[in-house]
DNA sequence: AATACGGGGTC
DNA sequence: GACCCAGTATT
């Protein structure tokens, strides 16, 4: 492998002279209270600045210390949640919050290694927590890590395997400031956010461009090299919004799956698009020994996520009062509750049910 | 060692 | 359409 020759104290002092200039201003850097810093660390896992910022404010005015979290209840923090994505990070805020309170006092944990044992806390936050609010010397890898690593330092190792990533957090760690890790590690993520951007387009004004090995060979597209390919399995969703006067049924998620913890309607899941004719369901056969009518909404609407492709059709059925009566037990095996329109709002949801009924609301 | 887990932005 | 984003937990 061909590598840069730049050496690590001047790589560092540029970093840090660079992130003087440049650095953003962000409401969880003006403190060194680790309970914001651990928030806004999980906030951004897997999410931008732009998109997790306007969360972060709301959890800090909701909740401002971690006591506050642990006393909500886990639905009211999914619902402060909704729309960001990747739902376990709101279960697991909880549950951390909990934990901290319960077993800790209230008191975070100060190092790398006992941050790194708390829910949703991996290596990476654990080492963002304990470099930035207790200036422990570890490095903090996440995505603009080991962008900007890999292409100043010329370096190949495919970050889609476990080795690679290994290799990348070793030299990681040898760069890191042992006087200013807290500032060293939040100036690497703002250098790979606002300069190394994943679509290299700031080589011309960066200060690296003397010694970076990927503008030398003009490998940046191809730096860093990630070898994943995800794949993608199609599910076609039948939901069936069951509606008397002003209440409807909904249900809780609460298998492992997609949107664990969030509320939908009842739902029919296949592999394949199947006519309503051809599906064996109880609502069905409930459906047309009431005669009632099921009323088909829009067409088919698709929602892409990062493993599965959904094509969704949205269904209406308006309930009678003797239908009601016999399908009590129905709506217990299938775990519906009935809401108002006051309660659904604040029911946490996914952003396709969300927008589905600010439609229907809307009609 | 792979795979699942969201939603939005960008090219 | 493909890739990426201050990754983690589970299998």
């Amino acid at each position: 492998m061909l590598t840069s020759r730049i050496n690590h104290s001047i790589f560092r002092s540029s970093l840090l002279s660079w992130y003087k200039l440049h650095q953003r201003c962000l409401p969880w850097r003006t403190t060194k209270d680790p309970y914001k810093i651990w928030l806004s660390e999980i906030i951004l896992q897997q999410t931008r600045v732009a998109q997790g910022l306007p969360y972060y404010e709301r959890f800090i005015t909701q909740y401002p210390s971690v006591t506050e979290l642990a006393n909500a209840t886990e639905q009211e923090v999914l619902r402060l949640w909704q729309g960001l994505g990747y739902y376990s990070r709101a279960r697991n805020l909880h549950h951390c919050a909990q934990t901290i309170v319960e077993q800790y006092k209230g008191v975070f944990p100060s190092n790398y290694r006992e941050l790194l044992m708390l829910k949703g806390i991996g290596p990476y936050t654990a080492a963002a927590i304990a470099a930035v609010a207790f200036k422990e010397v570890v490095a903090a890898v996440d995505g603009n890590v080991y962008r900007v690593l890999a292409r100043i330092f010329g370096l190949n190792y495919d970050i889609g395997t476990l080795q690679g990533r290994r290799k990348m957090h070793a030299f990681a760690s040898l760069l890191v400031d042992p006087i200013e890790p807290d500032t060293y590690s939040q100036a690497i993520m703002d250098f790979g956010a606002l300069q190394c951007t994943p679509v290299c387009s700031f080589c011309a004004t960066c200060i690296f461009k003397n010694y970076c090995m990927a503008f030398y060979t003009n490998r940046q597209k191809i730096l860093p090299v990630k070898t994943s390919k995800i794949k993608k399995r199609a599910r076609y969703f039948d939901y069936f919004i069951l509606q008397y006067k002003n209440l409807i049924y909904m249900k809780k998620r609460t298998k492992n799956d997609i949107w664990k913890g969030m509320y939908d309607f009842y739902l029919l899941d296949n592999t394949q698009r199947l006519l309503l004719e051809k599906i064996q369901d109880p609502l069905l056969v409930l459906a047309k020994r009431h005669h009632l009518s099921i009323t088909t909404l829009e067409k088919e609407e698709r929602h892409l996520l990062t493993h599965q492709n959904l094509f969704v059709k949205f269904h209406k059925i308006e309930l009678t009062s003797t239908c009601l009566e016999e399908a009590n037990y129905f709506f217990e095996q299938s775990a519906l509750v009935a809401f108002n329109w006051l309660e659904i709002e604040n029911l946490p949801k996914p952003i396709l049910i969300q927008k589905f009924l600010k439609k229907l609301n809307s009609i």
